[in-house]
DNA sequence: GCCCATTACTTGATGATGTCAACGATTGAT
DNA sequence: ATCAATCGTTGACATCATCAAGTAATGGGC
């Protein structure tokens, strides 16, 4: 046996390592919006002009619809965020950005990609390498 | 005005949305093992032969050091962690792997590292390139 | 040696996160 | 019309996380 790692594994030991190593950044960044960090999450999944239902934001989370209703409780009692019943299906409730909560998100979302010094380690052959290929894994 | 988007900021900019997607893989991971999101990462920044000091933790973690307590605290009544009187200096106290617990540590870092489908869109030469510059990044 | 500011960890109080079980309202299929 | 399944909420409970205060140990200045 001992057949040689297959890159796949050693390039995604690699992203957990950076993810690991990625969490430190979300608290400092959530606290001075006055967010926590699953607040940041939820901000984050709710793309302007493109409402939510609750359960779906559950399922992307990986957590219990009745988190959900506790993390979008808070956010709307500070007028970040909106409820409203889904046109199709009375049962589900559709959650949108108020003003405030697009702005806030706009914040959000410079100061998390901001790029880390470490970034500027690349040569710029490298980044736009590392570019092409994460978009193609998100893709 | 208007200068293009330097590569870097292209590429935080996939890390981060790849961070923030990557998130929900650790809670089923962690459930299966038993275990909170918090405490995967305490083991696995607990390496095995490297004893780590509790307030190194709580910076490594961007967390308050009482946050650090209850979590080895928990860690350590399940026998998986334990605590011991540094020897240079004796306010600290450092963390180590029990048997039971470098187990486990094994156990989340391969379930972890399992790499999810979505690399195998890369091409094998895609792959060896995204472990080029990640290794670079993290060095 | 003796203060004394600093550091490392713990404790207690409090709020946020997260799960589970049970519930009401709605849906859609029979 | 009924009935199982689905969506969100509620309540109970454990964990995560912060802050303020406290204890023990360190190390520097005197």
């Amino acid at each position: 046996m001992s057949r040689p790692t297959p890159p796949a594994c050693d390039a995604w030991q690699l992203l957990v390592q950076l993810f690991f190593a990625q969490r430190a950044n979300l608290p400092p960044v959530a606290a001075e919006l006055e967010l926590s960090p699953a607040q940041c999450h939820v901000l984050h999944l709710i793309e302007p002009g493109r409402p939510v239902p609750m359960g779906q934001l559950a399922e992307t989370l990986a957590c219990d619809a009745s988190n959900v209703t506790g993390l979008v409780d808070r956010l709307e009692s500070r007028g970040l965020v909106r409820r409203r019943p889904s046109a199709a299906d009375r049962r589900v409730k559709v959650l949108d950005l108020t003003p405030k909560g697009l702005r806030l998100r706009e914040l959000l979302l410079d100061r998390m990609t901001a790029p880390p010094a470490t970034l500027q380690k690349l040569s710029a052959a490298e980044q736009r390498a590392l570019v092409r290929i994460l978009a193609r894994l998100l893709e």
